[in-house]
DNA sequence: TAGATTGTTAATCGATTAACAATC
DNA sequence: TAGATTGTTAATCGATTAACAATC
């Protein structure tokens, strides 16, 4: 019966003992004074919070670079959900070249896709330009959840949660942050 | 001259005009009371901020499906950074596999390249069983910013900054936005 | 001038952390 | 029992927003 305490499952994901306690204490879970969390009750616990969403179908919207390797992508595909189908304006030629076992669909299907298969989460990989239209087209279809790798900043709107990637964005940020630490680094030499 | 205010700015990109006017603040961006600011002057201000790091070289170590897409994505290659090459154990095969205009090298390769090269900017995108060692091994050969797409959490050391991306964490917390949404509404209309 | 918008200060909000009583 | 760890409340911190004087 393998236990964790409170500042072990904080270090391992990086946040404070005190973070854990409080997130753990709303989500109603519980553990033993001095005895801390029993492993296999607290992945219960939480399996049952998270809702069990067993093998949910996601679709992938645009199969350029960064689409087919989300097809193809073998990290993930577990219990909650796996990558379904793709859909591209140019199906068959994808196809055709990667012989995928996950199927690539024409963007005419995409519709009637989401709702025979009742998909809820869409993971938009489409060039920038198009990717506000087609963020349109998937709440008008009914897809409740995005997450967005175009370099637009789509964002919720009411009953639909977006999440936004943005690489390049995140690549920037970092040599801002490098840039700006050297700077100082410099001063501090000045300094002394 | 083209102008815009700080409510136009913030609703681009979806933040408010006091947060707008706050960031420029900080920065020591000032514009013009009942004018707003001029766009061109405006770019001029903030390049000058971001630090002018032109084209410089950032390194995407693992090349399976994630790395390949990012080493081939044309969506960034612009002014700041390109990517210069990828890092695998397999670097032949996958050269030869993919006939790439940028060159995958072996892991043997990589420290020196990083300092021959002055990299300061990796993508990790490795298995994640090695993603630790791979962020400890470039943190030694002297790498400050670093993406990562495995799934462990690789955390900020003195002068390192990392950002961690890990796209099925993503897809799992908008399922659980879902699942608690979708149960909030039942309720409501149980109380209805 | 009157009206609009900046820039900055104060108020609010939320999230994180610290502290500590409860208790195993 | 003494010691350790939870669970919760209070304190702190930071970030966001509101407000408003300055001013173009």
């Amino acid at each position: 019966m393998i236990k964790a305490f409170t500042d072990n499952l904080g270090d391992t994901v990086g946040v404070s003992s005190s973070q854990v306690r409080k997130d753990f204490s709303m989500l109603g879970i519980s553990g033993n004074k001095r005895g801390g969390y029993v492993i296999s009750e607290l992945l219960n616990d939480l399996s049952g919070i998270i809702g069990s969403t067993h093998q949910e179908k996601i679709i992938v919207v645009g199969c350029g670079n960064i689409g087919r390797a989300l097809i193809h992508y073998n990290g993930f595909r577990h219990d909650t959900f796996f990558v379904a189908a793709g859909f591209d304006i140019a199906a068959e030629r994808i196809n055709k070249e990667i012989n995928a076992t996950i199927p690539i669909l024409l963007m005419e299907e995409l519709e009637n896709y989401i709702k025979d298969n009742k998909v809820r989460l869409a993971i938009i990989a489409v060039p920038d330009a198009v990717a506000h239209s087609t963020y349109e087209n998937l709440i008008k279809y009914g897809i409740k959840g995005i997450v967005n790798f175009a370099r637009v900043n789509l964002r919720d709107v009411a009953g639909v949660f977006v999440s936004n990637v943005n690489i390049e964005l995140k690549i920037e940020n970092l040599f801002y942050y490098l840039n700006f630490e050297e700077k100082n680094e410099k001063h501090e030499q000045q300094r002394i």
